[in-house]
DNA sequence: GGAAACGATACGCACCTGCGTATGATTTGT
DNA sequence: ACAAATCATACGCAGGTGCGTATCGTTTCC
């Protein structure tokens, strides 16, 4: 019985199971996923240019403007110009959305852990590390 | 340096670290993405009627008819009728659809084997046990 | 045997997505 | 100083996606 799926198959799966676990706490918080992930990847502190952001978090540039609208709406993140290079605009974190990605963020993590229930911790350790290994490789 | 990022966010870098990899190699035998999914599971011999397929491979039904009929259009598939259920059709791999699917399924392997350079396979057997313990719990 | 459920199929809709194009402001390279 | 590249932004387009609805033939269940 080599049952042997494709790995992509099971990250997919995985992943759709994890989404799908994660979708009503973002809506109790009242955000989308695309949302969270901005305010993650602000958290973060490794994005300077909208245009950065966008390739990080591999999200269309022209339709991240209209996201950064949202979240600039509900005072979570502000945009001011860059002093050194007067074209772009640096995205930044409010304390309000420092709060709300945190609350945000604890959620998510119990609902992960609740997922990640019987497996040993040196299997998460290597769980982590693979697909770091697989995203980041090549 | 607590990088932990959220697991939902690492199976998405990997599946498309995985999907961006596989993806030529599927246009290489001509196959879409869910034409080789569709393809993989009747290989795999757990699909009985269409809508059991769909919903195997979280596809949606109403468009999974347009999937079967290229298929069926390229002989890599047959649909025939159920004998004990004549409402249902059952989806057959042809020989065609075998060999072709045999051939892709090798190329693919051959590029996660790639991929997955550098890890151990006691690592990489975990790999595999825990996406399916993530995919399959709750 | 008649009503309700079910499978395959067709169709339409609203949304999301990636991609190309355009424009204005600003920086960079020569 | 002038041309070319760059960033943010707007707009549209083509394709993919989930979802609801309808029809037709068939099966199930009282």
């Amino acid at each position: 019985m080599t049952e042997d799926d494709d790995l992509a198959a099971l990250c997919a799966g995985a992943g759709r199971a994890l989404a799908e676990a994660e979708g009503p706490v973002l809506a109790e918080h009242g955000l989308s996923m695309w949302q969270y992930v901005v305010l993650a990847t602000l958290a973060h502190g490794s994005a300077s240019s909208q245009l950065a952001l966008a390739q990080q978090i591999h999200y269309d540039k022209t339709r991240l403007i209209a996201l950064l609208d949202g979240l600039v709406a509900e005072g979570l993140v502000t945009r001011s110009p860059d002093p050194s290079d007067r074209r772009a605009r640096i995205v930044r974190l409010t304390p309000s959305g420092i709060r709300r990605h945190a609350a945000v963020r604890d959620a998510i993590r119990a609902v992960e852990e609740r997922k990640l229930a019987g497996l040993s911790p040196e299997e998460r350790r290597v769980l982590r590390s693979a697909l770091t290994h697989l995203a980041n490789s090549d």
